[in-house]
DNA sequence: TAACAACGTTGACAAATGTCACTAAATCAA
DNA sequence: TTGATTTAGTGACATTTGTCAACGTTGTTA
Protein backbone atom coordinates (compact mmCIF):
# COMPACT_ATOMS: atom_id res chain seq x y z
CA UNK A 1 0.00 0.00 0.00
CA UNK A 2 2.39 2.20 0.66
CA UNK A 3 4.34 2.35 -2.81
CA UNK A 4 0.55 3.19 -4.24
CA UNK A 5 0.69 6.05 -1.22
CA UNK A 6 4.11 7.44 -2.79
CA UNK A 7 3.41 7.67 -6.52
CA UNK A 8 0.42 9.38 -5.51
CA UNK A 9 2.59 12.21 -3.36
CA UNK A 10 5.21 11.82 -6.32
CA UNK A 11 5.03 15.23 -7.57
CA UNK A 12 3.57 16.65 -4.83
CA UNK A 13 6.81 16.08 -2.50
CA UNK A 14 10.68 14.93 -2.39
CA UNK A 15 11.85 13.32 0.39
CA UNK A 16 14.60 11.08 1.01
CA UNK A 17 14.70 7.81 1.91
CA UNK A 18 14.50 7.88 5.63
CA UNK A 19 11.85 10.65 5.17
CA UNK A 20 9.73 7.87 3.58
CA UNK A 21 10.22 5.46 5.59
CA UNK A 22 9.29 8.04 8.75
CA UNK A 23 6.09 8.34 6.66
CA UNK A 24 5.23 4.75 6.09
CA UNK A 25 5.70 4.25 9.47
CA UNK A 26 2.96 6.95 11.06
CA UNK A 27 0.54 6.35 7.91
CA UNK A 28 -0.90 2.63 8.91
CA UNK A 29 -2.12 0.20 6.76
CA UNK A 30 -5.70 -1.00 7.38
CA UNK A 31 -8.15 -3.25 5.66
CA UNK A 32 -11.84 -2.26 6.22
CA UNK A 33 -15.04 -4.65 5.45
CA UNK A 34 -18.13 -3.23 3.44
CA UNK A 35 -20.20 -1.33 5.92
CA UNK A 36 -17.73 -1.52 8.70
CA UNK A 37 -17.97 2.12 10.82
CA UNK A 38 -14.60 3.74 11.21
CA UNK A 39 -15.83 6.29 13.79
CA UNK A 40 -19.07 6.93 15.41
CA UNK A 41 -20.66 10.84 15.62
CA UNK A 42 -20.13 12.03 19.10
CA UNK A 43 -16.90 10.93 19.47
CA UNK A 44 -13.72 12.25 18.81
CA UNK A 45 -11.86 11.80 15.51
CA UNK A 46 -8.30 10.87 16.23
CA UNK A 47 -7.17 9.63 12.42
CA UNK A 48 -7.31 11.17 8.81
CA UNK A 49 -7.51 8.93 6.12
CA UNK A 50 -6.14 8.32 2.93
CA UNK A 51 -7.97 5.64 0.40
CA UNK A 52 -5.88 3.50 -1.57
CA UNK A 53 -8.23 1.39 -3.15
CA UNK A 54 -12.17 1.63 -2.42
CA UNK A 55 -14.04 4.31 -0.88
CA UNK A 56 -15.02 5.58 2.63
CA UNK A 57 -18.24 7.99 3.50
CA UNK A 58 -18.75 10.99 5.91
CA UNK A 59 -22.13 10.81 6.49
CA UNK A 60 -24.56 12.73 9.26
CA UNK A 61 -27.30 11.58 10.47
CA UNK A 62 -30.62 13.74 10.68
CA UNK A 63 -32.92 13.92 13.62
CA UNK A 64 -35.54 12.22 11.62
CA UNK A 65 -33.12 8.93 11.02
CA UNK A 66 -32.10 10.29 7.65
CA UNK A 67 -29.17 10.08 6.03
CA UNK A 68 -27.11 12.62 4.69
CA UNK A 69 -23.99 12.42 2.71
CA UNK A 70 -21.66 15.03 4.19
CA UNK A 71 -18.27 13.86 2.04
CA UNK A 72 -17.13 10.75 -0.12
CA UNK A 73 -13.59 9.50 -0.25
CA UNK A 74 -12.29 8.00 -3.29
CA UNK A 75 -8.96 6.02 -4.55
CA UNK A 76 -6.20 8.43 -4.16
CA UNK A 77 -7.92 10.83 -2.25
CA UNK A 78 -7.62 12.06 1.61
CA UNK A 79 -10.32 12.29 3.78
CA UNK A 80 -11.58 12.37 7.86
CA UNK A 81 -14.39 14.12 9.60
CA UNK A 82 -12.57 17.29 9.40
CA UNK A 83 -14.07 19.50 11.82
CA UNK A 84 -13.39 17.07 14.68
CA UNK A 85 -9.97 15.77 13.81
CA UNK A 86 -8.81 19.48 13.61
CA UNK A 87 -10.82 20.71 16.42
CA UNK A 88 -10.34 17.92 19.19
CA UNK A 89 -14.23 18.13 19.87
CA UNK A 90 -16.97 15.60 19.33
CA UNK A 91 -17.74 14.77 15.42
CA UNK A 92 -21.16 15.13 13.80
CA UNK A 93 -20.71 13.08 11.57
CA UNK A 94 -19.45 9.38 11.61
CA UNK A 95 -17.33 7.55 9.40
CA UNK A 96 -18.21 4.30 7.39
CA UNK A 97 -16.56 2.32 4.48
CA UNK A 98 -19.18 2.08 1.88
CA UNK A 99 -17.09 -0.46 0.47
CA UNK A 100 -14.24 -2.99 1.26
CA UNK A 101 -11.24 -0.80 1.28
CA UNK A 102 -7.74 -0.68 1.95
CA UNK A 103 -6.72 2.62 3.68
CA UNK A 104 -3.74 4.40 5.71
CA UNK A 105 -4.52 5.97 8.32
CA UNK A 106 -2.37 8.66 10.47
CA UNK A 107 -3.31 9.58 14.40
CA UNK A 108 -3.50 13.53 15.64
CA UNK A 109 -0.09 13.74 16.99
CA UNK A 110 1.51 12.41 14.44
CA UNK A 111 -0.14 14.22 12.03
CA UNK A 112 1.45 17.31 13.96
CA UNK A 113 4.64 15.43 14.09
CA UNK A 114 5.26 15.24 10.17
CA UNK A 115 3.65 18.94 9.93
CA UNK A 116 6.71 19.98 12.10
CA UNK A 117 9.25 17.70 11.26
CA UNK A 118 9.17 17.11 7.47
CA UNK A 119 10.19 19.67 5.34
CA UNK A 120 7.35 20.43 2.64
CA UNK A 121 4.42 18.39 4.52
CA UNK A 122 2.80 21.63 5.72
CA UNK A 123 2.76 22.78 2.45
CA UNK A 124 1.57 19.10 0.63
CA UNK A 125 -1.32 19.46 2.85
CA UNK A 126 -2.19 22.97 2.79
CA UNK A 127 -2.63 22.47 -0.85
CA UNK A 128 -4.74 19.95 -0.58
CA UNK A 129 -6.32 21.56 2.08
CA UNK A 130 -6.95 24.09 -0.99
CA UNK A 131 -8.28 21.58 -3.36
CA UNK A 132 -10.69 20.35 -1.12
CA UNK A 133 -12.12 23.80 0.22
CA UNK A 134 -12.65 24.58 -3.32
CA UNK A 135 -14.81 21.39 -4.05
CA UNK A 136 -16.59 22.40 -1.05
CA UNK A 137 -16.71 26.24 -2.15
CA UNK A 138 -18.47 24.54 -5.27
CA UNK A 139 -20.63 22.39 -3.46
CA UNK A 140 -21.77 25.27 -1.61
CA UNK A 141 -22.75 27.07 -4.50
CA UNK A 142 -24.76 24.45 -6.56
CA UNK A 143 -26.65 24.44 -2.94
CA UNK A 144 -27.98 27.90 -2.55
CA UNK A 145 -28.43 29.11 -6.88
CA UNK A 146 -29.90 25.54 -8.30
CA UNK A 147 -32.52 22.94 -7.61
CA UNK A 148 -32.28 19.30 -7.40
CA UNK A 149 -32.23 18.59 -10.96
CA UNK A 150 -29.57 21.00 -11.74
CA UNK A 151 -27.37 19.63 -9.41
CA UNK A 152 -28.08 16.50 -10.46
CA UNK A 153 -27.46 17.27 -13.41
CA UNK A 154 -24.22 19.02 -12.75
CA UNK A 155 -22.75 15.75 -10.69
CA UNK A 156 -23.70 13.56 -13.64
CA UNK A 157 -21.43 15.83 -16.18
CA UNK A 158 -18.54 16.36 -13.56
CA UNK A 159 -18.35 13.26 -11.28
CA UNK A 160 -20.13 10.19 -13.00
CA UNK A 161 -18.51 7.38 -11.96
CA UNK A 162 -19.85 8.52 -8.41
CA UNK A 163 -23.15 7.99 -9.37
CA UNK A 164 -22.51 4.44 -11.27
CA UNK A 165 -20.46 3.57 -8.15
CA UNK A 166 -22.82 3.84 -5.58
CA UNK A 167 -26.02 3.30 -4.36
CA UNK A 168 -28.74 5.96 -4.84
CA UNK A 169 -29.42 6.28 -1.39
CA UNK A 170 -25.69 7.64 -0.82
CA UNK A 171 -25.89 9.47 -4.15
CA UNK A 172 -29.17 11.26 -3.14
CA UNK A 173 -27.92 12.06 0.77
CA UNK A 174 -25.04 13.80 -1.28
CA UNK A 175 -27.41 16.22 -3.17
CA UNK A 176 -29.50 16.82 -0.16
CA UNK A 177 -32.70 15.35 -1.92
CA UNK A 178 -34.89 12.18 -0.32
CA UNK A 179 -34.05 8.85 -2.32
CA UNK A 180 -37.52 9.26 -4.14
CA UNK A 181 -36.84 12.60 -5.48
CA UNK A 182 -33.63 11.35 -6.79
CA UNK A 183 -35.64 8.17 -8.19
CA UNK A 184 -37.63 10.61 -10.27
CA UNK A 185 -35.08 12.89 -11.55
CA UNK A 186 -33.37 10.05 -13.04
CA UNK A 187 -36.30 8.42 -15.02
CA UNK A 188 -37.30 12.17 -16.61
CA UNK A 189 -34.67 12.72 -18.02
CA UNK B 1 -5.29 49.73 9.32
CA UNK B 2 -1.25 48.57 9.91
CA UNK B 3 -1.31 48.51 13.32
CA UNK B 4 -4.84 46.80 13.75
CA UNK B 5 -3.97 43.76 11.26
CA UNK B 6 -0.94 43.40 12.97
CA UNK B 7 -3.28 43.13 16.49
CA UNK B 8 -5.48 40.72 15.21
CA UNK B 9 -2.62 38.54 14.15
CA UNK B 10 -0.80 38.58 17.73
CA UNK B 11 -1.05 35.40 19.44
CA UNK B 12 -1.27 33.64 15.73
CA UNK B 13 2.42 34.33 14.51
CA UNK B 14 5.57 35.84 16.08
CA UNK B 15 8.07 38.13 13.76
CA UNK B 16 10.86 40.91 13.99
CA UNK B 17 10.25 44.27 13.28
CA UNK B 18 11.80 44.11 9.76
CA UNK B 19 9.24 40.81 8.77
CA UNK B 20 6.53 43.00 10.19
CA UNK B 21 7.72 46.19 8.20
CA UNK B 22 8.04 43.54 4.98
CA UNK B 23 4.08 42.02 6.03
CA UNK B 24 3.47 45.63 6.24
CA UNK B 25 4.56 46.92 2.33
CA UNK B 26 2.62 43.79 0.55
CA UNK B 27 -0.45 44.12 2.00
CA UNK B 28 -1.72 47.54 0.58
CA UNK B 29 -4.33 49.64 2.84
CA UNK B 30 -7.51 50.25 0.42
CA UNK B 31 -10.59 52.14 1.36
CA UNK B 32 -13.71 51.28 -0.32
CA UNK B 33 -16.98 52.65 -1.34
CA UNK B 34 -21.00 51.15 0.05
CA UNK B 35 -21.55 49.18 -3.34
CA UNK B 36 -18.08 49.64 -4.77
CA UNK B 37 -17.18 46.37 -6.82
CA UNK B 38 -13.55 44.58 -5.97
CA UNK B 39 -14.14 41.92 -8.46
CA UNK B 40 -16.48 41.12 -11.64
CA UNK B 41 -17.19 37.42 -12.24
CA UNK B 42 -15.46 36.29 -15.13
CA UNK B 43 -12.36 37.71 -14.48
CA UNK B 44 -9.47 36.00 -12.00
CA UNK B 45 -8.95 37.20 -8.80
CA UNK B 46 -5.97 39.10 -8.28
CA UNK B 47 -6.35 39.84 -4.27
CA UNK B 48 -6.90 38.27 -1.30
CA UNK B 49 -8.37 40.43 1.11
CA UNK B 50 -8.44 41.51 4.98
CA UNK B 51 -11.23 43.66 6.49
CA UNK B 52 -10.18 46.38 9.04
CA UNK B 53 -13.64 48.00 9.21
CA UNK B 54 -16.68 47.44 6.96
CA UNK B 55 -17.82 44.22 5.33
CA UNK B 56 -17.00 42.44 2.03
CA UNK B 57 -19.78 40.25 0.07
CA UNK B 58 -18.80 37.51 -2.27
CA UNK B 59 -21.86 37.02 -4.55
CA UNK B 60 -23.23 34.40 -7.01
CA UNK B 61 -25.44 35.70 -10.05
CA UNK B 62 -27.47 33.10 -11.19
CA UNK B 63 -28.58 32.89 -14.58
CA UNK B 64 -32.34 34.31 -13.67
CA UNK B 65 -30.57 37.81 -12.12
CA UNK B 66 -30.78 36.42 -8.97
CA UNK B 67 -28.29 37.22 -6.45
CA UNK B 68 -27.26 34.35 -4.46
CA UNK B 69 -24.47 35.10 -1.12
CA UNK B 70 -21.12 33.00 -1.27
CA UNK B 71 -19.41 34.39 1.40
CA UNK B 72 -19.61 37.02 4.03
CA UNK B 73 -16.10 38.67 5.22
CA UNK B 74 -16.52 41.01 8.52
CA UNK B 75 -13.98 42.79 10.88
CA UNK B 76 -10.76 41.02 11.31
CA UNK B 77 -11.37 38.13 8.87
CA UNK B 78 -9.42 37.42 5.82
CA UNK B 79 -11.61 36.68 2.50
CA UNK B 80 -11.13 36.39 -1.12
CA UNK B 81 -12.82 34.45 -4.21
CA UNK B 82 -10.49 31.43 -3.16
CA UNK B 83 -11.15 29.13 -6.27
CA UNK B 84 -9.92 31.89 -8.78
CA UNK B 85 -7.14 33.57 -6.35
CA UNK B 86 -6.04 29.85 -5.81
CA UNK B 87 -6.49 28.03 -9.15
CA UNK B 88 -5.76 31.97 -11.37
CA UNK B 89 -8.79 31.18 -13.21
CA UNK B 90 -11.95 33.34 -13.85
CA UNK B 91 -14.09 33.66 -10.95
CA UNK B 92 -17.74 32.49 -10.69
CA UNK B 93 -18.43 35.53 -8.38
CA UNK B 94 -17.75 38.58 -7.76
CA UNK B 95 -16.48 40.59 -4.79
CA UNK B 96 -18.84 43.88 -3.15
CA UNK B 97 -17.99 45.96 -0.51
CA UNK B 98 -21.30 45.93 1.58
CA UNK B 99 -20.17 48.75 3.42
CA UNK B 100 -17.86 51.77 3.24
CA UNK B 101 -14.65 49.60 4.26
CA UNK B 102 -11.33 49.90 5.30
CA UNK B 103 -9.54 46.75 3.79
CA UNK B 104 -5.45 45.36 3.21
CA UNK B 105 -5.10 43.77 -0.21
CA UNK B 106 -2.66 41.25 -1.26
CA UNK B 107 -1.71 40.32 -4.10
CA UNK B 108 -0.90 36.75 -5.62
CA UNK B 109 2.52 37.15 -6.26
CA UNK B 110 3.10 38.84 -3.15
CA UNK B 111 1.01 36.15 -1.21
CA UNK B 112 3.08 33.39 -2.72
CA UNK B 113 5.95 35.74 -1.62
CA UNK B 114 5.40 35.51 2.29
CA UNK B 115 4.67 31.76 1.98
CA UNK B 116 8.36 31.10 0.89
CA UNK B 117 10.19 33.69 3.12
CA UNK B 118 7.89 34.60 6.14
CA UNK B 119 8.62 31.41 8.46
CA UNK B 120 5.26 30.66 10.29
CA UNK B 121 3.55 32.68 7.59
CA UNK B 122 2.01 29.50 5.53
CA UNK B 123 1.10 28.12 9.22
CA UNK B 124 -0.91 31.07 9.52
CA UNK B 125 -2.24 30.68 6.65
CA UNK B 126 -2.92 26.88 6.66
CA UNK B 127 -4.72 27.45 10.10
CA UNK B 128 -6.93 30.15 8.78
CA UNK B 129 -7.70 27.83 5.72
CA UNK B 130 -8.89 25.11 8.26
CA UNK B 131 -11.25 26.89 9.88
CA UNK B 132 -12.54 28.61 6.46
CA UNK B 133 -12.96 25.35 5.69
CA UNK B 134 -14.73 23.97 8.88
CA UNK B 135 -17.23 26.70 8.55
CA UNK B 136 -17.95 25.76 5.11
CA UNK B 137 -18.65 22.01 6.16
CA UNK B 138 -21.31 23.41 8.65
CA UNK B 139 -22.66 25.38 5.64
CA UNK B 140 -22.72 22.73 3.81
CA UNK B 141 -24.54 20.59 6.63
CA UNK B 142 -27.28 23.19 7.15
CA UNK B 143 -28.15 22.75 3.15
CA UNK B 144 -28.15 19.21 3.04
CA UNK B 145 -29.67 18.42 6.05
CA UNK B 146 -32.44 20.80 7.29
CA UNK B 147 -34.85 23.23 5.90
CA UNK B 148 -34.92 26.66 5.63
CA UNK B 149 -36.22 27.83 9.07
CA UNK B 150 -33.95 25.31 11.17
CA UNK B 151 -31.00 27.38 8.40
CA UNK B 152 -32.45 30.43 9.62
CA UNK B 153 -32.89 29.58 13.52
CA UNK B 154 -29.23 28.66 13.73
CA UNK B 155 -28.13 31.61 11.79
CA UNK B 156 -30.03 33.63 14.49
CA UNK B 157 -28.63 32.00 17.23
CA UNK B 158 -24.81 31.74 15.94
CA UNK B 159 -24.76 34.85 14.07
CA UNK B 160 -27.53 37.75 14.88
CA UNK B 161 -25.06 40.28 13.94
CA UNK B 162 -25.00 38.90 10.78
CA UNK B 163 -28.85 39.49 10.35
CA UNK B 164 -29.16 42.82 12.12
CA UNK B 165 -26.43 44.53 9.41
CA UNK B 166 -27.05 43.10 6.60
CA UNK B 167 -29.92 43.60 4.52
CA UNK B 168 -32.11 41.05 4.31
CA UNK B 169 -32.17 40.49 0.67
CA UNK B 170 -28.43 39.49 1.24
CA UNK B 171 -29.19 37.20 4.05
CA UNK B 172 -31.65 35.34 2.13
CA UNK B 173 -28.82 34.65 -0.86
CA UNK B 174 -26.62 33.60 2.41
CA UNK B 175 -29.33 31.04 3.49
CA UNK B 176 -30.07 29.57 -0.69
CA UNK B 177 -33.75 31.08 -0.26
CA UNK B 178 -36.00 33.91 -1.84
CA UNK B 179 -35.93 36.95 -0.12
CA UNK B 180 -39.87 36.52 0.26
CA UNK B 181 -39.61 33.50 1.73
CA UNK B 182 -36.85 35.30 4.33
CA UNK B 183 -39.55 37.81 5.06
CA UNK B 184 -42.30 34.71 6.04
CA UNK B 185 -40.10 33.32 8.24
CA UNK B 186 -39.32 36.14 10.39
CA UNK B 187 -42.59 36.76 10.54
CA UNK B 188 -43.89 33.61 11.70
CA UNK B 189 -41.85 33.23 14.38
C1' DT C 1 -32.62 -23.19 -2.31
C1' DA C 2 -35.62 -20.48 0.66
C1' DA C 3 -36.32 -16.70 3.59
C1' DC C 4 -35.28 -12.28 4.71
C1' DA C 5 -33.56 -7.80 4.34
C1' DA C 6 -32.09 -3.85 1.61
C1' DC C 7 -32.78 -1.20 -2.39
C1' DG C 8 -35.16 1.22 -6.21
C1' DT C 9 -39.36 2.73 -8.29
C1' DT C 10 -43.92 4.70 -8.44
C1' DG C 11 -48.41 6.88 -7.00
C1' DA C 12 -51.10 9.94 -4.04
C1' DC C 13 -50.98 13.50 -1.29
C1' DA C 14 -48.94 17.12 1.94
C1' DA C 15 -45.68 20.56 2.97
C1' DA C 16 -42.17 23.77 1.71
C1' DT C 17 -40.60 27.12 -1.26
C1' DG C 18 -40.62 30.01 -5.46
C1' DT C 19 -42.81 33.43 -8.49
C1' DC C 20 -45.41 37.34 -9.54
C1' DA C 21 -47.93 41.31 -8.40
C1' DC C 22 -48.84 44.82 -5.40
C1' DT C 23 -48.26 47.92 -1.45
C1' DA C 24 -45.89 50.12 2.37
C1' DA C 25 -41.75 51.69 4.32
C1' DA C 26 -37.14 53.19 4.26
C1' DT C 27 -33.30 55.38 2.03
C1' DC C 28 -31.00 58.54 -0.78
C1' DA C 29 -29.96 62.42 -3.67
C1' DA C 30 -30.93 66.94 -5.38
C1' DT D 1 -38.23 68.89 1.94
C1' DT D 2 -39.66 66.32 -2.39
C1' DG D 3 -39.40 62.88 -5.61
C1' DA D 4 -37.20 58.78 -7.04
C1' DT D 5 -35.21 54.48 -5.99
C1' DT D 6 -34.44 50.62 -3.24
C1' DT D 7 -36.05 47.43 0.17
C1' DA D 8 -39.39 44.79 3.08
C1' DG D 9 -43.78 42.59 3.69
C1' DT D 10 -47.94 40.02 2.04
C1' DG D 11 -51.43 37.48 -0.75
C1' DA D 12 -52.50 34.19 -4.48
C1' DC D 13 -50.98 30.69 -6.92
C1' DA D 14 -47.54 27.39 -9.24
C1' DT D 15 -43.79 24.36 -8.72
C1' DT D 16 -40.70 21.62 -6.32
C1' DT D 17 -39.74 18.44 -3.02
C1' DG D 18 -40.90 15.45 0.93
C1' DT D 19 -43.60 11.76 3.13
C1' DC D 20 -45.90 7.57 3.33
C1' DA D 21 -47.28 3.36 1.44
C1' DA D 22 -47.04 -0.26 -1.79
C1' DC D 23 -44.58 -3.32 -4.77
C1' DG D 24 -41.06 -5.69 -7.42
C1' DT D 25 -36.11 -6.53 -7.65
C1' DT D 26 -31.80 -7.64 -6.02
C1' DG D 27 -28.66 -9.41 -2.81
C1' DT D 28 -27.39 -11.80 1.29
C1' DT D 29 -27.21 -15.48 4.33
C1' DA D 30 -28.58 -19.47 6.84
Amino acid sequence: MHEIFKSYLTGQIKLTNEQWQLVFRLWKPTVTKRGEVLLQKGKVSHNTYFVVKGCLGIFLSGDDGHEYTRFLVFEGKFGSAFPSFTTRKPSAASILSIEASQILLLNYRDHQYLLDHIPGWERLFRINLEKEYIYSIQRIESLISMDAKRRYEILLEQNPKLIQRLPSKIVAGYLGISQETLSRLKSKK
